[in-house]
DNA sequence: GCCGTTTTCGGCCCGACTGTTTTCAGTCG
């Protein structure tokens, strides 16, 4: 998929234009960028259907845009861009990414310092070079030197799984205070993305200055940005930035639609806004400069003729019409699932015995855990083969002898072998509840027969649902590529579910394809592939994904009760 | 450069904070 390189040629040359004056032009690149990232198609398939007028019937796409997306599709370049590089040739995507230099002040660095990367800018600027220029000071000066070391530590975008605990934590203390009379978490977080680039927090208070004052001395901040009357950010030493808005009570809502993002849908609502001659921003929806919403989010959007939208949804993509529609899905609860359905125990390669995890699994509520240790020629995960399999099953029976209030399920997580065959024989497969079948190996396989591999592992009457279907890892691989559509086809002509992979490192399925999936009727099962306690506790950035992809609970099977969920794979 | 119940031209979301300025441009979200 050339989707993210073209998007990233769109954002660069955004900040080319924007170099020589705001223009709009750099908002519709800008804008193009975007739609090319969370494009669920690839962008070539596309093309090559119908050419720059199928380019074209995406919104945000005209004439000129779906011109220069054809250049890079065939010859790989796009004029225009070079010309622009070539006028002002500085590594924008590094310098960008210091704190307080845009475009604007890249170019003039460069016309006049002469500063093409990060390494010119540490010399000129230990230099004491940039103090002189006209509209800089000694103070943007020691702020670039400072944003360079931490942009040296940086670390990028955030796992929401590693995030979402800390976040939690700043709550709970900045709660605590008495001027604090509400507290949200905002941004991306709240929408859950499954990275985040930094933290959103709101506050209403009617004393901002207590919360400021208190949060940019809370414990694990390394830098200040900006402290003002009602808004602050900070840098926290875990590497990740924080910014805090304060406002009335009467303004959380609309300040919590605003802050939530994401800025797509805040661009559509407000526009929505407008149409109805109203006035939407942090403070509220104002109708001929009269607040008539803000205090909560339900009456924002209530007060612009749309339904509530949930957090996880607003994207803009298409939950705006849903909501005008009263379509907008029924999405799972965080406290739907009835049951694990992905575990590892010391019999493959985690630590735990099998009863061990019965306990916390009744503990933590669950009506059952399927234990699906590897099957797997692999020996770094100790796979079972058949004859330890029908061993374990006598072990599953004495555990749910002994453990009472959980039932353990009988499964295994199966080497779905390169040429689609699997590593366990029919004849033990059909004995367990649930088998899960999982690529672990030959990853590098191309586009067409890692699709046919899947499907002939489908095809396979015991083979209950796929694990990980796109064995993405985030941050770290990207996935191999998969025929998605041919895959739901099969998937629900063989009643095969697809596993969301639950750990925060994977989240595989991505929303998008989760939208796919539903949309086709496939079914879906939630896993957190546990291989110690913590991990039972991601579930939640399961379900999180999973009410991105606008699911519901009807489409999730481990929402459903032992022996429904039995019933289903068994029928 | 894109788009249209504002419709082929004239708009394009909107406000806070900073630093360097004496009223605002640049940056950020």
């Amino acid at each position: 998929m050339k989707n993210l390189e073209i998007a990233k040629i769109f954002y660069l040359m955004a900040e080319f234009v924007e170099m020589d004056k705001a223009s709009f032009i750099s908002i519709a690149y800008n804008k193009a960028g975007r739609i090319l990232e969370s494009l669920e198609k690839d962008i070539e398939d596309i093309y090559y259907k119908g050419g720059t007028n199928e380019l074209k019937k995406i919104s945000g796409i005209g004439e000129g845009i779906a011109r220069k997306i054809e250049e890079y599709i065939k010859t790989g370049k796009i004029k225009r861009y070079q010309e622009l590089k070539k006028k002002c040739p500085v590594d924008l995507e590094k310098l960008t990414s210091i704190e307080g230099l845009g475009a604007k002040r890249i170019k003039f660095l460069y016309e006049n310092l002469k500063v093409k990367n990060i390494k010119d800018l540490e010399r000129v600027a230990q230099a004491g070079k940039i103090a002189e220029l006209d509209g800089f000071g000694e103070k943007s000066e020691k702020n670039i030197i400072q944003s360079i070391e931490i942009a040296k530590a940086d670390k990028g975008r955030f796992l929401l799984g590693k995030i979402l605990p800390i976040v939690r934590k700043i709550i709970d203390e900045l709660k605590k205070l008495p001027e604090t009379e509400k507290i949200s978490i905002a941004g991306s977080v709240r929408r859950m993305k499954e990275t985040v680039g930094d933290v959103d927090i709101l506050v209403a208070s009617s004393n901002p200055k207590k919360i400021i004052d208190y949060f940019v001395k809370m414990k694990g901040i390394s830098k200040i940005w900006a402290k003002g009357a009602t808004k602050s950010s900070v840098r926290f030493r875990a590497g990740f930035d924080c910014d805090l808005r304060v406002v009335e009570k009467e303004s959380f809502g609309s300040a919590l639609q605003y802050f939530t993002g994401s800025k797509e849908h805040n661009i559509a609502t407000r526009r929505i806004a407008i149409k109805n001659k109203l006035k939407l921003n942090e403070y509220g929806v104002y109708k001929d400069n009269k607040q008539i919403a803000g205090k909560n989010e339900k009456e924002v959007y209530r007060s612009i003729g749309l339904q509530y939208i949930e957090p996880e949804l607003r994207n803009n993509t298409g939950e705006i019409e849903a909501s005008f529609e009263n379509k907008l899905p029924n999405l799972i609860g965080y406290n739907d699932i009835k049951g694990e359905t992905h575990c590892h125990s010391d019999w493959s390669d985690a630590s735990f015995t099998i009863e061990k995890l019965a306990k916390i699994a009744k503990e933590i509520g669950y009506e059952y855990l399927v234990i699906t240790d590897h099957a797997s020629p692999l020996g770094i995960v100790h796979g079972l083969d058949g004859k330890r399999i029908l061993k374990q099953m006598q072990e599953i029976d004495r555990v749910n002898k002994k453990v009472s209030g959980i039932k353990i399920l009988k499964g295994t997580e199966v080497d779905i072998r390169a040429d689609g065959s699997l590593f366990i024989e029919d004849k033990v497969l059909s004995q367990l509840d649930f088998v899960l079948g999982a690529v672990h190996s030959g990853l590098k396989m191309d586009k067409e027969n890692m699709t046919e591999r899947l499907i002939k592992a489908m095809k396979n009457p015991h083979l209950d649902a796929i694990a990980h279907p796109f064995g993405r890892v985030i941050q770290k691989r990207e996935g191999y590529q998969l025929d998605f559509p041919k895959i739901l086809k099969i998937a629900k002509q063989t009643k095969t579910a697809l596993e969301i992979n639950a750990h925060e490192k994977r989240l595989d399925l991505r929303d998008v394809h989760i939208r796919q999936a539903i949309n086709e009727g496939v079914k879906i099962t939630i896993g957190t592939d546990v291989h110690n306690v913590n991990y039972f506790k991601m579930m939640e950035l399961g379900i999180a994904q999973a009410r991105r992809g606008w699911a519901e609970k009807k489409d999730i099977l481990n929402t459903l009760s032992t022996n429904d969920f039995l019933k289903y794979f068994n029928l």
